[in-house]
DNA sequence: CTCCATAGTGAATTTGAATTTCATTATCAT
DNA sequence: ATGATAATGAAATTCAAATTCACTATGGAG
C-alpha cells in the first residue's frame, strides 16, 4: 500500500505533478474502499477523515488514478458514476436491478471469444464492459413468493 | 412499418395512452433513422420535419418507446443517452474511441456462457450489455502511421 | 535555505443532458 | 357535443460532474 502510494507519486512527479495531502488520502481511501463505489460515497469516506478535502479534489484525483490506470470507471447506468481498483484481476458484473448488489465474475472463455470477434472485423480492442442485469438470488426469490 | 405503427398504437391505448400527431412523428423517425442515435439526433431529425416538436416529446417519446419494449437504451459512456430498435436480432457492440463508429456483432457462443454464469451465480438474468471498446480497422491502421 | 514558477486546493459557480412543471390543446368514450 | 383526461411545448428544474478562481503548498534552481 505504502509502496503503492509511492509508486503512484512517482508517476505523477513524471507528468509534471505535485504531491499534496488531500489527494494522497483520496488515493489510500479509495484503494482502502469496496469496488464499486461511487464518486458521493468516496467523498463521504474522505472527508469523515478529513473535512477539509473538498468534492472537486475528489473527483479530480479520481480522474487522474483513472488516467493513470490505477483506476476504472464504471457506470451501471444509474446516473452515478464509480470507481474500482484496476490492479485486481479483470472481471465482469452481474448487477442486480432489485437492490443494486454488484457482484463479479470472471470467464475466460467469453474473454477468448471478444477477442476473436473483435479480430474478425479488424478491430483492435482495449477494454471492454460486460454487464449483465437482472435479479440476485435474494431478490428472484422474493419475486417469486409475491406472485 | 405503418403495421408497426398501428400496434404501437394499440399497446399505448391498452395502458390508457392517446394518439398524437408529434409523437407518431417521432417513432417514425425513431425507426428510419440508423442505430446508436442520440436523442439530441432525434431531436434534430424530428424538427427538422416539424419544428413545433419540442425536445420534451421527443424524450418521453423514447421512454415511453423503451417502456414498451420497442427501444433499447444504449451508453456509451459519453454521457449521451442513445436508443436503437429493439426488433432487430440482439447483438454486441464495437465501439471505435477515436472516430465514434459503432458496429454490431453476433456471439452465440458469449450469449449461452453468460447463461451459464448467471445460473452458477443464482442470478435471474433479464439483459446484459457487451461493448468493446477500441480501435475500428480504420483508426487502427492511421494510428501506426503516425508511429 | 530562499525564491518563485507552477501545480493543487476548496468553495462556489457553471455546465449540460435529462426530467419535470404548467398552462394550454387535442383526443376519444359517452 | 361534451367533459374527463392524456399530450403538448416552452420554460424551469434537477443533479452529477466539471470548471473557475483566488489562494496555498510544493519543490527545483541558484
Amino acid at each position: 500500500m505504502d509502496s503503492l502510494l509511492k509508486r503512484i507519486n512517482l508517476e505523477i512527479a513524471a507528468i509534471g505533478g505535485k504531491r499534496s495531502r488531500s489527494r494522497a488520502q483520496v488515493i489510500e481511501v479509495f484503494f482502502r474502499t469496496g469496488p464499486h463505489a461511487t464518486l458521493e460515497d468516496l467523498a463521504q469516506a474522505v472527508r469523515k477523515r478529513n473535512r477539509t478535502v473538498g468534492y472537486a479534489t475528489v473527483y479530480r484525483t479520481m480522474k487522474l488514478l483513472a488516467k493513470l490506470g490505477y483506476a476504472k470507471e464504471l457506470d451501471f447506468g444509474d446516473g452515478l458514476k464509480r470507481y474500482e481498483s484496476n490492479l485486481e484481476s479483470h472481471h465482469d458484473h452481474l448487477v442486480c436491478q432489485e437492490c443494486g448488489l454488484v457482484s463479479e465474475f470472471q470467464e475466460p472463455r467469453i474473454e477468448s471469444l471478444q477477442e476473436q470477434v473483435a479480430k474478425q472485423h479488424g478491430f483492435l480492442p482495449t477494454m471492454h464492459r460486460l454487464d449483465i442485469y437482472g435479479l440476485c438470488r435474494q431478490c428472484a426469490v422474493a419475486g417469486k413468493k409475491e406472485n
